[in-house]
DNA sequence: CGTGTAAGGAATTCTGACACG
DNA sequence: CGTGTAAGGAATTCTGACACG
């Protein structure tokens, strides 16, 4: 995993990254449109890719959406990567068989 | 500036990711070899890279160094490192000079 | 619906000190 | 020298609720 997908941070800094006050971002975990981790404790844990989504979230609720809106919208979103990472992977394999083969062809 | 440079993780989190104690980290930074920001209330913030300056450390502490000749150590990468960006800023001001000049020795 | 706020408690962090070696 | 620990206090975070609209 890498280090934009790590959940470290806690919601006073991601409050300070995104200028959403603390209200707001709790608010949007229980609307189910960001996912925090916790710490035994139950203290909520950020990545910097919640940080992003949340200021994407801001955008649209600016914009006049509703956060069922928004979050109809990442979960498609969420479902259109899996799908290109399927294809990637399939892209992937084939490459690797054309390769393999390739040299085989000029004998 | 990259979300490795950024001091946003807190020292509990540190010392879950790196596997050492609060009191070393807090020492190490006493010994001066790294350097954590401070929230307004005081609290330390750390870094990405701060995690990873802290992991060599630990290793080399067990390799018998003493805090005193890491912190020469990684003074001297410091000095070097800011050497070499100064190279690479140069080299890339003499490409960019070749390429801009190339097209016209055509004519 | 989305956000502010006061309330009370719990988790987290801070500093300075004593201890051991 | 490097690290553990108990101590007391301060900063941070948590939840559930009331308020407004």
């Amino acid at each position: 995993m890498t280090y934009k997908e790590r959940k470290v941070i806690t919601i006073g800094v991601v409050s300070e990254l995104t200028g959403l006050s603390e209200r707001q971002i709790r608010y949007y975990e229980e609307r189910r449109l960001i996912f925090p981790e916790r710490s035994r404790g139950g203290t909520r844990k950020y990545s910097f890719d919640d940080v992003e989504t949340l200021m994407e979230i801001a955008d649209k609720l600016e914009d006049g959406l509703q956060t069922y809106e928004i979050r109809k919208i990442n979960e498609k979103e969420k479902r259109q990567n899996k799908t290109a990472m399927r294809e990637e992977m399939i892209r992937g394999q084939l490459n690797a068989r054309f390769h393999f083969n390739a040299p085989t062809v000029k004998n």
